[in-house]
DNA sequence: CTGAAAGCGCTTACAG
DNA sequence: CTGAAAGCGCTTACAG
């Protein structure tokens, strides 16, 4: 039924190793002529390489595995787009994965799958899989670098932005506006990029001697409707005079509720928001973000998976940048 | 270096067709006694199924190839997820490739990988490949459903919306509010889509005896910059008084070009979109939408494929609905 | 430049 | 319930 290279040897007149040099471009090994013979053999056949047959016998797979956090696709396009496009450029396929970001079964079949297909490569896009799972991906030997995330250890590669930093310019940008009192919405404390931008918070505030309050720093998953209830908390009375939603989508809900209690962005309050995606655009007034470099990231990283040697893998963050809008 | 089957059954005393039996769970073809003594030793070996191997030998792969216009990530999102969770199910990977909606070299790049993969199911999404490539997916005998996209010939089995009833009703809907002179903005005529939109537009007009002229259709790929450029193209003193928006971007493109205007939104102008979402509910005002289900075609999608037999695949429609919100 | 042969890791009739 | 053996489609030393 389908067709194979034995089926091509036979018709050409060739063995089967001849035909898999050629096919394989392994230049030097076979004569022009030989060459297009075969060529227009596996053509009139309607040949089609058998990529697990490839990848069973040369032991290692064309394939790049991506786990992403279904949560967080607004900003996992981007760097998705920069992995595919690396990807593309080296004739590799990208296997994408959806995990959420805190169901742990998901992310342990995610990973599984990519290990058992032996992929040459796993990108874990904005996410910290349980221990078990880390021990299981180092125990697979597969080299892996952790996308849009830091840890404070050394251990795990990761490429991702500076939070501490994110979280102190922002905080600098707004002051250096004339703001004193400043919110953060919808940050998560439990992860390591929440507690950092909290610490860049607190020191940016400090280092200008401003005081702050717990109330100020509002719990949530970077969500739209943590941005809203952050807002809802901090009431229409609020004293703020600024908050930094901790995404866009975060950004939005807070700026969203904050017009339903008839304040004025960005006279009553400003808003800033981290990441920086096309959302801050098309929303009016224009959200002052502090903006990631996502795609970067992805492209970096499908490099970083190229040189396939993990020991020379070395944690770096990209660049960011506060690109002023019309919310501050 | 990797342990297989053989170290498994060398270390455990028993064939490797029993160690294969028993972590494949073909039941009744092996003993609980040496089932547990082999899932010990597979466990404590730290065995990984290579799954090269097993594709190779059962001729066929427990993987869905998805191709994405890389432009369309917006509402793919929410395909995506349907297809997934239904992957999840029965315990198929998912390999997404993105290729750009008009070119050909990466459309052809990416069928072609997933067809030398030999997935077990191809989901194309808002693209219609060129007649070339479509003659390959067919030689390649590969189950392949058309997604958010719909065909005359009934020879390529899609699962969409049917634009012209969409088209229809968003017009029927603003003419029954009361609105007289309608735009349709951002619009792709040279897509089937595109085409059924326009002419259930028309014969909604022509249904309430409406005149329309052909300035009121503005061209576009559904982009943002296209409604923007749509709205610009009216103009501040456009006749119109409600536009619709083919995508949620392209309505929110020309609802901020309307209020940079000073136009005001609904009572100046109306605006609708189609698409419906998330996009719709984060602008202010929120946006009356055609809301497609895109989760429900991804998912569909998936089941379609499950059956393997291309020859019952059939074509259907998805529900779409109005949402009205707070723009018109 | 070309071919015969071994082998990648697994599954599955077939025989017991 | 278990094992020996064939075979999936390909690549690659090795020998010529």
């Amino acid at each position: 039924m389908t067709v194979t290279i034995k089926d091509i040897a036979e018709t050409a007149n060739v063995s089967i190793a001849t035909v898999s040099r050629v096919l394989a471009d392994k230049e030097g090994f076979y004569s022009e002529k030989t060459a297009t013979k075969v060529r227009q053999t596996a053509e009139k056949l309607g040949y089609r390489k058998n990529t697990a047959a490839v990848e069973l016998v040369t032991q290692r797979s064309q394939v790049i595995g991506v786990i992403v956090s279904a949560t967080k696709t607004n900003f996992a396009n981007d760097i998705i787009a920069g992995i595919q496009d690396e990807a593309f450029k080296h004739n590799l396929s990208v296997i994408i994965l959806y995990a959420g970001e805190s169901d742990v079964d998901q992310q342990h079949r995610a990973l599984q799958t990519v290990i058992e297909r032996s992929v040459m490569g796993i990108l874990i896009l904005a996410i910290r899989p349980a221990d078990a799972d880390i021990a299981m991906l180092r125990a697979a030997n597969i080299p892996h670098v952790f996308l849009s995330t830091s840890f404070d250890s050394q251990q795990l590669p990761f490429i991702g932005s500076d939070d501490f930093r994110i979280g102190y310019q922002a905080t600098d940008f707004l002051i250096k506006k004339g703001h004193k009192k400043i919110g953060i919405a919808a940050i998560d404390r439990h992860s390591y990029i929440g507690t950092q931008r909290i610490l860049g918070f607190q020191r940016a505030m400090a280092d200008h001697d401003l005081p702050t309050k717990p109330e100020w720093i509002q719990d949530g998953k970077f969500t739209y409707d943590d941005g809203v209830e952050a807002m809802t908390t901090y009431g229409a009375q609020t004293e703020l005079d600024a908050v930094i939603g901790t995404s866009d989508l975060a950004a939005i809900g807070v700026m969203n509720q904050a017009v339903a209690f008839g304040l004025s962005v960005p006279d009553d309050l400003a808003i800033m928001s981290i990441d920086g995606t096309q959302m801050v655009k098309i929303v009016r007034p224009q959200i002052t973000s502090v903006t990631q470099s996502f795609y970067k990231m992805g492209n970096r990283g499908m490099k970083m998976m190229l040189q396939r040697d993990m020991d020379k893998f070395e944690s770096q963050y990209t660049p960011f940048r506060i690109d002023e809008r019309d919310s501050t």
